[in-house]
DNA sequence: CTAATGGCGACTTTGGGCAC
DNA sequence: GTGCCCAAAGTCGCCATTAG
């Protein structure tokens, strides 16, 4: 059984891949695009450091806490000697660059305007929640904002609601490229070990093009099915393809 | 039903004080 | 100076609730 990461891995090679994430009989092309190759294959679950602390509140929740539900930590000895002995990376200038750029267009749209979220807009922050991340961090909100058009509040509360909604899964803690703490589903893990801002955006730009590219997909068969016979494949839906 | 808000608790970070 | 302890402030996510 594919997961829906591994059906994306197929998107830029398979012209007519299925497009439903959650089809995880789909038998489109095994090829994986270059792009979204594993990066490492010694899958390894990096799991909770004992600060994975929410993950204490997923766990228990979802019932297989053995320590009982939210019991205190200890507390914290000393601030000089970090409990995750992890490599604290500097993000890059670029990355820096290209985050606040994205906060920027984030913080820019109108959140009124564009509510609620249509069909493609949560097919596209399902796919997110159920595949790769029930908690993306806040560049990769304002990522995802950007993309979908969205505000950053409204793709905040999406998944804080979506979180109440449906709890379920695993969540293995991680960290980014440069140190940063990240909570993440196995699958993603499986599909790269090291997520970074850019390997996130690059998967959502497949995601978000297989969406929109399956939406005007549907549209034009549904044409083809009334009119019986022409099909004029669209000059629409290419507003979709917004400019990013 | 979805989107949004606010209160709350758990946790992390920060910085001062103290002993060695 | 170093290491430890502690409290305050900040951050994050959960939860209940409300509005549309």
């Amino acid at each position: 059984m594919k997961s829906s990461l591994d059906l994306l891995a197929d998107a830029a090679t398979s012209p007519l891949a299925s497009y439903d994430s959650h089809d995880y009989n789909s038998s489109s092309s095994p090829t994986p695009s270059p792009v979204l190759l594993r990066r490492s294959p010694h899958y390894n679950y990096r799991d909770a450091s004992p600060s994975a602390s929410s993950c204490s509140h997923q766990s228990s929740e979802s019932g297989s806490n053995t320590n009982g539900a939210h019991q205190l930590r200890p507390r914290k000895k000393a601030h000089k000697s970090p409990k995750h002995p992890r490599v604290q990376l500097k993000p890059s200038p670029e990355m820096k660059m290209r985050r606040k750029e994205l906060m920027d267009r984030a913080s820019g749209i109108d959140s009124l305007s564009n509510s609620p979220a249509n069909d493609c807009q949560l097919h596209v922050l399902r796919t997110v929640f159920d595949e790769i991340t029930m908690y993306p961090t806040e560049p990769w909100l304002a990522l995802m904002a950007v993309i979908l058009r969205r505000s950053l509040r409204q793709i905040k509360n999406w998944f804080s609601n979506e979180r109440q909604k449906n709890r379920w899964g695993d969540v293995v803690s991680t960290f980014t490229d440069v140190g940063e703490r990240l909570r993440l589903r196995p699958a993603a893990i499986e599909l790269c070990e090291l997520w970074s801002d850019s390997f996130f955006e690059e998967v959502l730009m497949i995601i978000n093009f297989r969406t929109i590219r399956h939406q005007r997909w549907d549209r034009c068969k549904i044409i083809v099915d009334e009119s019986g016979s022409d099909s004029s494949l669209g000059e629409d839906g290419s507003d979709d393809l917004h400019e990013f």
